[in-house]
DNA sequence: ATAAATCGGTTTATAATATAAACCAAATAT
DNA sequence: ATATTTGGTTTATATTATAAACCGATTTAT
């Protein structure tokens, strides 16, 4: 059986990743919103798929507030599909 | 977005209970190949799948040598239905 | 017969994870 | 002016996963 990315493997980084996946780019505050997350879990979650290389954060401003825009990048893309990939050897299908 | 039953998203507990959904009964060294775990580490797993009712576990014997034979029980097939559905809003299909 | 290795596990210690609580600076409302 | 809200980050805590150490019974080797 193959490995299941731990990354990956993880109820809010998936959720993170499957809407990252359908949307060009979404700012932190649609995610929360989106996941039903606390913003504390989103920070430190959206920081490990930063690190991975899997989304690409960018701090600006919307107006005066800040706003943080992120983005899946091609390797995270990569990653989600192979993740994917390997829970059908698991679920199925 | 639906829960992910944390009991069935941990890699191990997922492949034991995917292996035992194929199959009517497994033993403890069937198992432990199948999914390549420690001995240690599936024994733990077993443990908290029995203790949720997803699993029932028989001890005898096989000979003279100890044998523990694992089976899916209806609510873990159901649970682990529902978690394949749960996690399709994340993975797509 | 006895020592040593193996088998089938369980218990326990440790490392990693997920999560919320507490916090902070800037903006807005009162 | 001060209180509240917004958009987050940092830190503390509880839970989890995992391997290491262990155990009793059984083979196997000497």
């Amino acid at each position: 059986m193959k490995e299941l990315d731990p990354l990956l493997h993880s109820q809010l980084r998936l959720a993170v990743m499957s809407v990252l996946m359908n949307v060009e780019e979404a700012d932190f505050v649609y995610l929360r919103e989106k996941t039903e997350s606390t913003a504390g879990n989103l920070s430190v979650q959206l920081d490990k798929l930063s690190a991975a290389g899997y989304i690409s954060v960018e701090k600006g401003f919307a107006g005066k507030k800040t706003r943080t825009v992120c983005r899946i990048t091609p390797g995270g893309r990569k990653a989600f599909e192979a993740y994917v990939d390997a829970l059908r050897d698991y679920i199925g299908r």
